[in-house]
DNA sequence: TTGTACGCGTTATCAC
DNA sequence: GTGATAACGCGTACAA
């Protein structure tokens, strides 16, 4: 008994695939015909393709895609890489290349790093090993030459939310500058001028950009920053002499709301975050935030490179993805006098 | 010029991936030796094997991993299959999968429905067809018959989330009777006796579970439910006669709360929800949850999931995660006499 | 130690 | 219309 297809097991197979060869043999056929109808490929009598048509319910045969796309050189299928794909943000991101993907039948693999340069090497290389015909990256903070022979070698690349370091390549970026500078100048023009910035690791690309845009609108309004503004811990907060914040991240505004709360001064204090909340707009005031849809960064990524896909030249691209102000109350508490 | 392999870009070429025979032939040695150096196997001289790594760093090889998985067999692959994984929630199961995955070395594809069978059944088979090594459902609300050839031919399934129609496989689901039995019990144990339940589309799993526990409680409770108790609106909320509901969902939970508070009754009705928010401990009364990890189900899903990948064998298991009630004071307004 | 021949499942070429 | 036959890039048995 043969078992090196699979078990029998009753009258069907386990673990088998039947094969084109498989079909072929079924209907008394050469491989290349089974080919032909499999493709819908012109050029085979009605009467031998229904033959073959039969065989393939008979057998339950499914081309094997795999060998397909061996034998054609793409794999129509991207990758994204991400820091967390359990994160909302990202997994919206990834839901906006998702759509995007299936339009151009592609299909996604995905993969978290955890900020990790060398799991972001890892992922991404056994990704071209694969030779998807894509990547999307939101890159680690660490350097990401080891993309360049790749790219050079046809896997087209887009990075996203963080631009690369040392690799010249389509970029997606939001626009937290311009949001921040949004954010505090809604601040300034309901009358603040001692104004915090509670944004976390300046290490990292977006606080170092939400900064930027706190001090352009500062600059704007010719207000002096006191650097005790701009190092501001929550726990600081209640007791600092700010009579507004702009807070970087959904953690920060949280922190923040409750730090003030716990000293009883959320209603002196005016807050506003970057990154929206289910229930910004239950609790009292509103939560004022800037945010964008992480789902336009996933499209617009995938809109710069299914184009390169199909062959489409030039330059890298760098697209920005604007921001929006949501005005619900905290960032109207007027400043105290 | 031969272009057939790519185009030159001065030195190099773009869009070309050397293979083996490429590397054998520049190192002068036989292909089988390059494959023998890639794959770390003994026999190879240390003079040859340096004479071919050089090669390799030359050309920039990197070995075809399709093309050794068509030969071998696996994919190394699985795929995830879930309505939205925009969805934070589908998002962080997603993530625990991923993260058993990698301890497997394994890749992972993702793909949504949209609650779509159609698009379902596309999906899933286009990932059996490309011979996914093992596959993670959450299934859409039809049913999954399609899939049992798939099974049959070898590819190990689990579904999560919700039980598979017409089909015999693992399975993780989500405690969520016991949660809102638990939930409810809650709101009985601070003396409601009139409780609602606003909770969704009976005609799908989650909430028709929900609506079990609910009843579960109340029978405990020796408590008669009326019909209107269980077929509020939110806007009905305020007017109804209930003194405490228990939501099904997060948009649910936000929109009692919304019109709750737009009735001035907020501290009168005690409001449970299924789900929990960035903010629940922020606003007040801090709002009383059931919830989950989803993570533990991704990560229960792949724990079974492997070892069938493994071989083992026996018959279909069922996995049940465990919900917790996070108690924030919402559920302990006491009911008004 | 190294190489040859063949197979994985498909598509592509070019005969018949 | 149909069918051998070669390729895609790699792994494996077996021979040299």
């Amino acid at each position: 008994m043969n078992l090196s297809r699979g078990m029998r097991n009753g009258s069907h197979l386990v673990g088998a695939r039947p094969t084109m060869k498989d079909v072929a043999t079924r209907a008394g056929v050469a491989l290349k015909t089974v080919s032909r109808v499999v493709n819908g490929e012109p050029g085979v009598t009605p009467a031998t393709a229904t033959r073959v048509r039969h065989a393939i319910d008979d057998l339950g045969f499914r081309r094997n895609e795999s060998a397909r796309l061996l034998r054609t050189g793409r794999t129509s299928a991207v990758g994204f890489i991400a820091d967390d794909l359990g994160d909302a943000d990202t997994a919206a991101l990834c839901r906006g290349i998702e759509d995007v993907a299936r339009e151009h039948d592609m299909l996604l693999f995905t993969g978290s790093t955890d900020s990790n340069p060398d799991r972001e090497q890892r992922l991404a290389l056994s990704l071209t090993a694969r030779r998807v015909d894509g990547l999307i990256i939101l890159p680690t903070p660490g350097e990401h030459s080891y993309l360049v022979s790749e790219i050079k070698a046809g896997t087209a690349t887009v990075f996203v939310v963080r631009p690369p370091v040392l690799v010249d390549a389509d970029t997606v970026l939001v626009d937290e500058r311009g949001g921040a500078r949004e954010a505090v100048a809604h601040l300034i023009a309901h009358g603040h001028r001692q104004i915090g910035f509670l944004g976390g690791d300046l290490g990292r690309y977006r606080p170092r950009q939400l900064l930027q845009g706190y001090a352009d609108a500062m600059a704007e309004a010719g207000l002096v920053v006191d650097d005790s503004w701009t190092t501001l811990t929550a726990q600081r907060l209640a007791g600092s002499p700010v009579t507004a914040v702009f807070c970087g991240s959904r953690q920060h505004a949280a922190s923040a709301l409750r730090a003030l709360a716990a000293a009883g001064r959320t209603d002196r204090v005016a807050v506003i975050g970057f990154g929206d909340f289910e229930l910004a707009d239950y609790i009292r005031p509103g939560l004022t935030v800037v945010t964008y849809d992480p789902g336009d960064v996933g499209r617009a990524a995938a809109g710069l490179l299914f184009p390169r896909l199909e062959g489409e030249d030039g330059p890298a691209r760098r697209v920005q993805v604007p921001t929006r102000l949501i005005a619900r109350g905290s960032g109207e508490i007027p400043a105290p006098r």
